[in-house]
DNA sequence: CGTGTGCCCTGACAGC
DNA sequence: TGCTGTCAGGGCACAC
């Protein structure tokens, strides 16, 4: 389910009823999701307060009055359920404030909840490592023709590494391409300067967007069962093999595989 | 270092 | 109230 504009939307959603709120009650339903769970995260979160929400990636970031921030990511099927009606067999972690419960739902376990020191945050691992948030100012054609001198990896691919953007996962990466014009498979290193130029605004902009429809929704995600997913969001590309291109409404999108997962783009548009 | 592969896990859906 | 195969928004360990 999520990639950056999702988790943003997640955080913007948590904050409007986490923020400045007290823990009453915090409690996990099994040991680990990918990872362990902090072994000290019951003790830490029960009665901190809140005192902010951030985003960096795909990570969401709830910081605390303890000086040790909560990071968790939603992996691929990972969300955050609101006021649940009722119990769901994948809600691995339960929070409470005085007014509501929040369940961290995660079917597939790929997501993560790790506990660091809010000073120290830059250093940690996970962090250290990444490259420029996409929708910074600090992601510019510059950077990018930069980080991808003389790789010969695909583009696709090199963009979903989160250390040359962070944030960046696999439906937007084949947004942003086919709004660019630029062929999947073509090599990071080849592609010029001039379509990098291109291509920097296009990534900002259908993460805004889709950001923006998001945040249109946020009444949705405070209903009972409140659910954060693709909103009404249309794909050019994504998930449309087959079907007419957007653009030129002449060839037909096609699918392949980089990476064992799958790739959409428009081979007249796409070069 | 850069690059390629496989795995973690459950659920939804198509086809039989 | 079938079965089996395929695929899914991510990230990482590992081999070369």
């Amino acid at each position: 389910m999520p990639e950056l504009p999702e988790v943003e939307t997640t955080v913007r959603g948590l904050a409007r009823f986490l923020d400045g709120e007290r823990l009453t009650r915090v409690v996990l339903n099994r040991p680990n999701l990918r990872r362990p769970f902090p072994a000290d995260l019951v003790q830490v979160m029960t009665g901190a307060t809140v005192t902010g929400l951030s985003r960096r990636a795909k990570y969401g970031l709830i910081h605390t009055d303890r000086d040790q921030t909560m990071i968790f990511h939603l992996g691929m099927s990972g969300r955050w359920r609101i006021d649940p009606d009722k119990p769901d067999k994948h809600d691995h972690l339960i929070v409470e404030t005085a007014d509501h419960r929040f369940a961290l739902c995660d079917p597939r376990r790929f997501g993560s909840v790790d506990l660091v020191d809010t000073d120290a945050l830059d250093q940690w691992p996970q962090f250290a490592s990444l490259g420029p948030e996409p929708l910074g100012e600090d992601l510019t054609p510059e950077h990018l023709k930069a980080a991808l001198k003389d790789r010969k990896q695909a583009i696709k691919l090199l963009l979903l590494d989160q250390r040359i953007v962070a944030g960046l996962g696999n439906i937007y990466v084949c947004e942003a391409l086919f709004r660019a014009g630029i062929h999947p498979r073509k090599a990071g290193g080849k592609v010029s300067k001039p379509k990098l130029a291109v291509l920097v605004p296009h990534i900002k902009a259908v993460l805004s967007q889709s950001i923006e429809d998001g945040g249109s929704s946020l009444r949705d995600y405070a209903r009972p069962d409140g659910e954060l997913g693709y909103f009404a969001t249309r794909f050019d590309v994504y998930g449309r093999e087959g079907e007419n291109c957007t653009r030129c409404e002449a060839s037909a999108i096609r699918r392949i595989e980089q990476g064992g997962r799958s790739s959409w783009f428009c081979p007249k548009c796409q070069r």
